[in-house]
DNA sequence: ATGAAAGCGCTAACAA
DNA sequence: TTGTTAGCGCTTTCAT
C-alpha cells in the first residue's frame, strides 16, 4: 500500500502539502495539485483511514446498536442508516444485542474505544446511565424507537400510543365487539405505549378487563402462544390487536392451528409494517416509516457530529393505518 | 480518555511495561503487573484501538459486504457472523450493496483503507477481478453464498443444484404433472444452480418446455408477477418452485388472488427456510443451514486472519427438504 | 523483568 | 504557496 510519503516523493513535494489536496484545505498551486494527483493515482493510492482517525480526524465511522436483528424492523432501519452514512462517507458498524444488557455494555465500549465518530442507538434494553455515560464521552448519540423522558437526548421514535389507539379503532369499526391485545416486552418503552393506546380506547368499554392483554416478546412465537392464551381464556374474542408483526404473524400462525378463520372468524391487525407482502393473507399493520426513521436519525447524527447543537429533544414520526386482509369485513374475497 | 502514558505514570513504570500486561505478552513482575491493573482500573483505561491498529496490530474489524440487507436470508447471516465475531473480539463493518456493483467497488476499498482484518463477500455481482484484488493486497476473504470455480477461494455455499432437484422431486412424488419455476436473478449463481436444479429433474420430461421457467428477482413483488405470467401462459400448471422463500410468498399471493387452491389446485415449495410460520397455508421449502453457513463463515476467516493456509475451496452445506402445507397431496387439513 | 526510542501514516501548527 | 516537524496512542525491537 502507498503511503503518502510515497505520494510526496513521486510528486516532489512535502507530505503537507499532498495532505492539502487530499484534504482540500488551505491553497496549494495548480501544477503541484496537478502532480500530486497523478501521482496518487499512478501508485493507486488512498489515504489510511486508520491513520488519519489517530491523527485526530474522525474515523468516518458510525456504531449502530440494535436488539434484534431477525426483527425485520431493524434491518429495515439499518438499509436507511447505511444509505444515508455511506451517501456521506460514513461506515456503520453494527452491533447486535441480542437484548442481552452485558453486551450491549461491551458494544458501546468497544465503540467507544474504536473511536467511532457517533452512536445511534436503537436497543431496548438500553439504561439511563449508559446515555449519560456516553454523553459525558462527549460522542453524539441519537436514540430510536425509544425515549427517555428524564434524559435530555435527541431521539426518534414513532407515535405508538396513537398507533395503537387507531388499530384499535379499526378493530371496533369493522364489528369486532371483544377485542384482546397481545403486548410486546414490559421494559420496552414502544410496547408500553402501544398498549396503552389499546387501553385507551378499549379500556372502558363494558366488555373490557385485563386479561384481554396477554404478554409477548416481539418474536412471533411469544405471538404464538400469546394467541392461544387468549384464545384459551376467552373463546369469544374477534378481534385482537398485536404489539408488532412479529407477534400478528405468530398470532395467525396459533389461529390457523386453532382452525379460527381469520378475518372471518377474528380479525387482526399488528404493528411496524414490516410484514406487508411477507404473509398470507397479507396482515393488516399501523406502519411507521421506518426508512425515514432511520434516515432522518442518521442525519441529525451526522449534524451533531458536524458539531451542530439540535434541541435534544423527541421527534415523533406519524404512522398509518395500513388495511390489508386480515381485518377486511368482509373476509376471504371471493374467488376473481 | 486515558492513554496508556497515564496508566504507565500512575503504575511508575514505563509505558512498554503496560502494553505487555495488555498483550499478555513477555515477562512481567507479579507486582508490577498487579500495579497496573489497578491503575488501568482506577482510570478507567480502555486501550485506543486506532492507535493499537496503526501500530501495526490487526483492526479487529471485519467487513461483511451483502448484496441486500431486507431479504430476511442476510440477517440471518448477519446474526451468525457478528455472533462468532464478537465471541471473538471482533466487530463487523456492514456494507450493503444494493446490487450496485459502483457502491460494491467503493465497500471494499473503504473496507481496505479502513485496514479491515478481513472480508466476508456475500455479495451476488462481485466480479472475478475485484476478488483477485483483494487477494492480491493480501486481505483475508470468504466467499458466502457464491462461487467462481475459476479462481481458488474459499466458498460458502449451500448444494443449491441438489436442493433444487429435491424441490422438484418432491412435487413429482406429491403428485404434480406440469412443474414451473420462478427463477431468481440472471447473474446470481445460487439462482442459476437452483433452476439447473429444477432442469436436471424434469428437463427431459415430455411437457417440459422452456417457457415454465418465469422470471422473478428474489423479491416477494417478482414473484407474485411471475406467477401470474406462468398461470397465463400454462394454465394447467400443477406444481411450481420458486427459487426463494420470498418469491414463493409472493407466488402464493398471485394464486391466491387468482383463486387459485393451493395445494389442492397447485403445489408449492420455496427455498431458503426464512418463512417457517409467515404463510397460511404454511409453506414447504428446502432449507439451508444459513446460521451454521454464516458462523462457520467467520470461523474460516478468523482462522485465516490468524494466519493459517485453508483449502481455497468450496465448502458446501447440505439442505433440507421441509414439507409444510403448500405441498401436501391431501390439501388442507381438516380443522382441529 | 523493564525501559528507551523508533516507528505506524496522517494532520496541523508554525516557519519560510 | 510550500516545507518542517511534532504529535495522535500504541507496539516492538534492542538494550539494560
Amino acid at each position: 500500500m502507498a503511503t503518502i510519503r510515497d505520494v510526496s516523493k513521486l510528486a516532489g513535494c512535502s507530505v503537507a502539502t499532498v495532505s492539502r489536496v487530499i484534504n482540500r484545505k488551505g491553497y496549494v498551486h495548480k501544477n503541484t495539485e496537478e502532480a500530486i494527483k497523478s501521482a496518487m493515482k499512478a501508485l493507486n493510492y488512498s489515504p489510511d483511514r486508520i491513520a488519519r482517525s489517530l491523527a485526530g480526524k474522525g474515523s468516518l465511522t458510525v456504531g449502530l446498536v440494535i436488539p434484534d436483528i431477525l426483527n425485520p424492523f431493524f434491518p429495515q432501519l439499518a438499509r436507511a442508516i447505511e444509505d444515508v452514512a455511506s451517501d456521506n462517507g460514513y461506515n456503520v458498524i453494527l452491533c447486535n444485542t441480542s437484548n442481552d444488557p452485558a453486551k450491549e455494555r461491551k458494544c458501546l465500549d468497544v465503540l467507544i474505544s474504536k473511536r467511532v465518530d457517533g452512536i445511534l442507538l436503537a436497543s431496548s434494553t438500553i439504561l439511563p446511565e449508559q446515555i449519560l455515560e456516553l454523553q459525558r464521552s462527549a460522542i453524539p448519540v441519537v436514540l430510536i424507537d425509544h425515549q427517555f423522558p428524564e434524559i435530555p437526548i435527541l431521539s426518534i421514535v414513532a407515535r405508538n400510543r396513537e398507533g395503537g389507539a387507531i388499530a384499535v379503532r379499526h378493530l371496533l369499526e369493522e364489528g369486532c365487539r371483544k377485542i384482546g391485545h397481545i403486548r410486546g416486552p414490559l421494559h420496552v418503552a414502544a410496547s408500553l405505549d402501544r398498549c396503552l393506546g389499546y387501553e385507551d380506547e378499549c379500556g372502558s368499554e363494558p366488555w373490557f378487563i385485563p386479561s384481554l392483554i396477554a404478554q409477548g416478546d416481539f418474536h412471533s412465537e411469544g405471538g404464538f402462544r400469546a394467541m392461544q392464551e387468549l384464545i384459551s381464556r376467552h373463546p369469544d374474542i374477534d378481534g385482537v390487536f398485536a404489539g408488532n408483526d412479529q407477534m400478528a404473524i405468530g398470532a395467525l400462525h396459533a389461529l390457523y392451528k386453532l382452525g379460527i378463520e381469520v378475518p372471518q372468524q377474528v380479525k387482526l391487525i399488528g404493528f411496524d409494517g414490516i410484514a406487508s407482502n411477507r404473509t398470507v393473507p397479507q396482515l393488516s399493520t399501523v406502519s411507521q416509516p421506518i426508512y425515514t426513521m432511520g434516515s432522518q436519525a442518521m442525519e441529525y447524527l451526522l449534524r451533531l457530529i458536524a458539531g451542530e447543537t439540535l434541541p435534544q429533544q423527541v421527534h415523533e414520526f406519524e404512522v398509518q393505518l395500513v388495511i390489508k386482509e386480515t381485518t377486511k369485513a368482509e373476509g376471504r374475497m371471493a374467488v376473481q
